[in-house]
DNA sequence: TATGATTCGTACCAGCGAGTACGATTTCTG
DNA sequence: CAGAAATCGTACTCGCTGGTACGAATCATA
């Protein structure tokens, strides 16, 4: 998550980089410029981040920026995309377990708590609320592409007969519910996020209300 | 919540009001301008609110605004103020039935839902969410001050043998997931608002749930 | 090695909005 | 009725930011 040098080493002296870089650098220097933004978003929030700030902290210049991003709605979606697939990925490998189900929706409900009240999800969502174009993006490339992993999972759950679920949306909703509470809106509004006991309490005790309300148990 | 002079009507052709108001008015017209602000913040986000649209929308002079709000931070300041008011009194009226406690309860749910997806909420929030001090506004006159109420409310269940709650900060939160589950945060990205029959039946579910999760039933 | 491509840093322009100043107008008060 | 008070509308200053232009520097390539 970090991105700038560590302020503990020697001042850099190097001079800037100048001239047509080595070739083949090009994605690792994309990566270094979405790191500044996200940084620039974390500290100052949507309005504060600025193209000269962003091309300032990446030892870049505004006109790369605007030559890679188009403007500075096209630099915002690149940081949506590339924060979508990592948390999408997170998901996936966190439902794919083979494990129990209780211990994976255990697994699953702590990973979506510590995203969501992580510094850049809470950046991100911050800044989708003040820009419709960039709330579309992350609704469509965060909830409504993630959303649909969970909802496959736990329907398997009602076709094994661990779960009685007849509307996965719903499920999902549910369990989204009981493990978020207003954790998120909180957090967003400013509010320090819990840490990882906290997570771990929150999650476990959603997971056990949310198989308390699903369970399938024909004998009771 | 309409704030501007219905468009049906004919032109406005009476000239400005100018000159020093008549005595009294002072209160109305405050409201009008916070009317015209919110208006303005619903419309067009917080960094889209001017201090010149403002005055425009409520017919007055920039210096008013700067004069009585001091500025545009105070505006804002204000305006939360009051829609923090407006909330607190609605949910103690809620709360406040001597009704069947499942009644209150879905009462309560019900206003919950329509108040955290209604246009003067959403703005307020989006606004918060960029706004720091705004934000830790609304989180004090807001849900630090309605949170209690509920739990009060929870309390006095549990005290009467109502509900098994040891908790009553916790079992709020509860409440509050169930009920809100992720639809403020939809909302807040830009998804259309429930409608009065979603709202009322993911009110009552939520409910359900909620006594299920904590009723005292020694006789089960 | 010579030419072209790519990037950095700086300078520049245009627009916008917060906050201030001021004259004109109306109402209040003595 | 006369002066004070409050308000409106307009005009102005000032700083900031998105976006563009251009020379200088460096690397790739033939």
């Amino acid at each position: 998550m970090a991105s700038t040098s560590d302020p503990s080493l020697p001042p850099d002296t190097t001079p800037p980089r100048r001239g047509r870089p080595p070739a083949g650098a090009r994605d690792a220097r994309e990566a270094a410029i979405l790191d500044a933004a996200l940084q620039e978003l974390i500290e100052y929030g949507y309005e504060g981040v600025t193209m000269l700030g962003v091309a300032r902290r990446a030892s870049a210049s505004k006109q790369t920026l605007y030559a890679w991003f188009g403007d500075r709605d096209g630099l915002f979606a690149a940081l949506i995309a590339r924060n979508a697939d990592a948390s999408a990925t997170q998901v996936s490998s966190a439902l794919e377990s083979a494990a129990d189900p209780g211990e994976v929706l255990r697994h699953y409900a702590r990973g979506l708590l510590t995203l969501l009240t992580g510094p850049a999800s809470v950046a991100l969502n911050r800044a989708a609320m003040t820009s419709a174009p960039l709330a579309a993006r992350l609704l469509h490339e965060g909830r409504h592409r993630i959303g649909p992993l969970v909802e496959r999972y736990l329907a398997d759950l009602a076709d094994a007969g661990v779960l009685d679920v007849d509307d996965p949306e719903a499920a999902f909703e549910l369990l989204y519910g009981l493990v978020v509470q207003d954790t998120q809106i909180r957090v967003l509004l400013g509010e320090d996020p819990p840490d990882a006991a906290d997570v771990a309490a929150r999650a476990d005790r959603a997971v056990a209300r949310f198989l308390r309300l699903t369970a399938a148990n024909p004998g009771r």
